[in-house]
RNA sequence: UGGGGCGUAGCCAAGUGGCCUAAGGCACCGGCUUUUGAUGCCGGCAUUCGGAGGUUCGAAUCCUCCCGCCCCAGCCA
């Protein structure tokens, strides 16, 4: 994934996978001339990384193959679906920099066929309408490793069936007194195959059907038939759809569809020190854990938005790690490299003190403000500068001061001199203290012919910092960020609650950025040096300026200590 | 003797019988450069492919057995 230049402009390598050795083949074969894929959400909720990877996937094969990839939203339980999560899907979906086109779907534009041809499974004497309850059905199920027995309700006439079917649509009867099942193989090693629900009764109120239905197609009963409807050719999804494929296949088989869609599954994404659960992370939302789907802790593609992660370095990341079948927990690291890569080409340097600690240099004129020219992309040639107010009052970061400094300590402490960032050496000369011991403020001496941060007579300093003007400086809140949960596999918690880091934000008050922050645009992720990225939150006004931080810099400890 | 999958370095992952004494990325470890202890650059990092047998002139790739891990008993998706 070479994007040492312009990534935005760089075609994205993908590596070699299984589903596109079978696409591949299935080309060359000449099963298919061209190929559609698709992306299924169920609007329940908010599309995370772990969905981006199914998003790319699709995307990209469709593209790489000159093909087209839908959008499809799989709404078929009413109880769970919202119009919210809907347009949020889309929005990511688009950020993520991808374009369905006019190829938006929802599995409930297909009710009517749908209930067209559990009819015809019924007249095949391929469904039957059951009256066993819930419960009853699990028991008659069977187990894992004993068969399952059939339904008393097994062998209805076609022509009860029918009716009875048609009295469960037009709502009949209430909510779980009856289903439709297929008539398949009750004693299966595959427990999908031992007569699986195709519809269920739900009175509730749809997001896009209204009260129009009371019966809804389960899963497994709309996948596929949707898939044909749209002539899916390669129709992914992850690993644990498995064991559906053989009632994928045989609902395929057993209905006159308008073509035979195939599945292929893949490993779902697992990072470290992140759930990939959509019920967990509801549950996080729902108890306040943290404020919203988009909260910048959050691997949702709207946190991570918001936190300032471009979507550049997501794809990246899916690219990086690859397709395959083998269950996988990735190391968040490898997503973190993506967006520094990404923003250390990208990203203008800025100048920002978290901790600030005041500075003031003694035998610098008294009112005197000097405009320093800085580079905003010191890594490269062509880069644009702005210009940096400095005066005699500054403010550095307090962990850049040392009062008894350590033998790889090279930055300020007493006595020392350290080069300001693109203004001038300083030296330390004394501190001040306050009643407390607290130290209240650094006073210096700097050298008048190290403007630009080069001593004429060719000396060195083992250190650079960073500093602010404190005339100048606009004050900010700024929001450090640690991972959500503490353990590497939060899930492997009896309680993944238990898990939360209740250190994931530190809110820091009283921050003070360099002037031209304050035109900041929410989103454009800056460097502030030697800390990391950081971007406007969107809750920032004019008056409170809030920043997250994306990202910190690497930090080579060993030298540091 | 339920069914379905998976096992290549710390983490992902190419590889489909000979050019594999096994790509690439992340992580890690050295060195150089550096007005960000960042970046960049250079170098290192599996004689071995879950294990044991076998087939073959030749196996990570084929066969057999064994071991380990994951998924399935929602009228969720």
């Amino acid at each position: 994934m070479s994007l040492k230049s312009q990534p935005d402009e760089i075609i994205e390598d993908k590596s070699p996978n299984f589903i596109r050795s079978i696409i591949t083949e299935d080309i060359r074969e000449g099963r298919h001339s061209s190929i559609t894929t698709r992306f299924p959400p169920e609007p329940n909720g908010y599309l995370h990384i772990g969905h981006a990877k199914s998003i790319c996937l699709n995307f990209n094969l469709a593209q790489d193959f000159e093909g087209k990839c839908h959008l499809r939203f799989d709404d078929t339980n009413p109880i769970k679906e919202e119009q919210e999560f809907i347009d949020a899907i889309r929005e990511d979906v688009t950020w993520l920099g991808f374009n369905w086109g006019i190829h938006e779907f929802f599995t409930s534009d297909y009710f009517e066929k749908l209930y067209l041809w559990a009819e015809d499974l019924i007249i095949a004497e391929k469904a039957y309408v059951d009256d066993l309850s819930a419960d009853e059905i699990r028991e008659y199920r069977g187990t894992l490793t004993e068969p399952g027995r059939k339904s008393p309700y097994r062998n209805r006439s076609i022509e009860e069936n029918l009716e009875l079917f048609r009295n469960m649509q037009s709502g009949k009867f209430k909510n779980g007194a009856k289903v439709l099942r297929a008539k398949i193989n009750m004693s299966s090693g595959n427990l999908n195959l031992r007569d699986p629900v195709l519809y269920r009764i739900l009175h509730s109120e749809h997001p896009r059907t209204g009260s129009q239905w009371c019966i809804y197609p389960t899963y497994d009963f709309a996948h596929g038939q949707s898939d044909a409807i749209e002539r899916i050719t390669h129709s992914i999804c992850t690993l644990e759809f498995e064991d559906h494929r053989p009632l994928y296949d045989w609902l395929v088989d057993n209905i006159q569809l308008p073509s035979k869609p195939k599945q292929f599954e893949f490993s779902r994404l697992n990072l470290t020190h992140t759930i990939l659960s959509k019920r967990q992370l509801k549950r996080l939302v729902s108890e306040g854990l943290v404020s919203g789907w988009d909260d910048p802790r959050m691997p949702t593609i709207s946190g991570y938005r918001r936190r300032g992660y471009p979507a550049y370095a997501i794809r990246d990341f899916i690219n990086r790690i690859g397709v395959s079948k083998s269950n996988s927990i990735v190391e968040i690291q490898s997503l973190e490299a993506c967006v520094r890569e990404y923003l250390n080409q990208k990203a203008l340097r800025r100048m920002a003190v978290l901790r600030p600690i005041k500075v003031i240099i003694d035998n610098y004129p008294q009112n005197q403000v000097e405009e320093l020219r800085a580079i905003d992309k010191p890594n490269d040639p062509n880069s644009s500068t702005r210009m940096i107010p400095f005066g005699r009052e500054l403010y550095i970061e307090r962990e850049d001061f040392l009062e008894e400094p350590t033998k790889k300590f090279f930055r300020l402490a007493p006595g020392r001199e350290v080069r300001l960032r693109f203004a001038y050496f300083i030296t330390c000369q004394k501190i001040i203290k306050d009643s407390n011991g607290e130290i209240k403020e650094l006073r210096c001496t700097y050298d008048p012919e190290t403007k630009g941060g080069n001593a004429p007579d060719g000396r060195k300093v083992k250190g650079t910092i960073h500093w602010v003007s404190a005339e100048h400086a606009i004050e900010a809140e700024i929001h450090q960020y640690d991972y959500l949960f503490k353990s590497e596999n939060p899930s492997e918690n009896e309680n993944f609650l238990d898990d939360v880091n209740p250190n994931s934000l530190k809110k820091l008050l009283g921050c003070k950025l360099e002037p031209c922050l304050k035109d900041s645009a929410i989103s454009a992720t800056v460097q502030f040096e030697r800390l990391g990225y950081y971007c406007l939150d969107k809750a920032a006004t004019a008056d409170h300026i809030i920043f997250n931080q994306t990202i910190g810099l690497r930090e080579n400890m060993k030298k540091k200590t």
